[in-house]
DNA sequence: CCTTGAACCTATAGTTACTACAGGTTCTAT
DNA sequence: ATAGAACCTGTAGTAACTATAGGTTCAAGG
């Protein structure tokens, strides 16, 4: 069996985070309190290892932390169903297409902005970009 | 001429934001200290609207509270050309390019996860959207 | 003129998801 | 035994506001 124990340090590389963000992820239960050497470091095994690649991952694909809870709540507590976990994904994908589209007006905008500027050493009283800034969204 | 005096409160409606945020604009320098009436209130000028509609603009356009204020340096302070200001805006039209790139490819791999998972009372163990999940990169 | 209630004032704490210290202790390798 | 890396706790800082508390001023109606 595999029982290999883990320093906070190397659990942090495992996973790609922080110590300090270790320490947060318990502070705000994430992460289960660990057993402790006798001079008090934390100690982990792989199931930790597991669980912070889960929480990274969840954060890399733009969950809340408080969405992560519930996801792990799914899978900690007995009882649930993948029915819960792919109304989470599905609704976080329209949060996700929600930003893009937001950030692809915005894009337009900026690339007209830029495109009427003329640039260069024109006086800044006549540049297009300011104006269209100065100017109230109809 | 125009010497219309406008109360916070009016202000921040024209330019559709809370009183509380021109307080912390102020408090941070980007808006200026304006006039006072005797009992202490603010009072402002068409020009205050005309900042605070420039301020918010350019945040609605995805720019940071330190680029305006350099926006606005170069706005407020003599010699300063509009080749400066657009070079500005084409690199926070790169910022936001980014931004979409990464979030299209977050929602590719979100909808992957999706379309894997048949959903429904199927048990949590076998999700395959907390399989990628535990999943490491590779 | 007086009152009432909306709008204003200042100052402080809370939000999100960490990151960065400071000042001390433990672990590991030589 | 000792040096130095890694760890410990606790607190403060980040960005850009938002919210609250507890008090004052303003404008309108009677």
């Amino acid at each position: 069996m595999n029982s290999q124990k883990y320093s906070i340090g190397q659990l942090a590389k495992a996973s790609g985070c922080k110590v300090e963000t270790v320490h947060y992820y318990e502070k705000i239960g994430l992460m289960p309190e660990p057993s402790r050497t006798v001079g008090g470091h934390r100690v982990y095994a792989l199931s930790h290892i597991k669980r912070l690649n889960f929480i990274r991952r969840s954060r890399d694909l733009g969950f809340k932390i408080e969405q992560i809870k519930d996801l792990l709540k799914f899978i900690d507590e007995p009882d649930h169903y993948c029915g819960e976990v792919k109304a989470m994904a599905m609704q976080q994908a329209r949060v996700v297409q929600e930003k893009i589209d937001d950030l692809q007006r915005l894009q337009l905008a900026l690339n007209e902005m830029v495109n009427q500027c003329k640039g260069s050493n024109y006086s800044i009283d006549d540049c297009p970009i300011v104006d269209a800034l100065f100017t109230n969204k109809s």
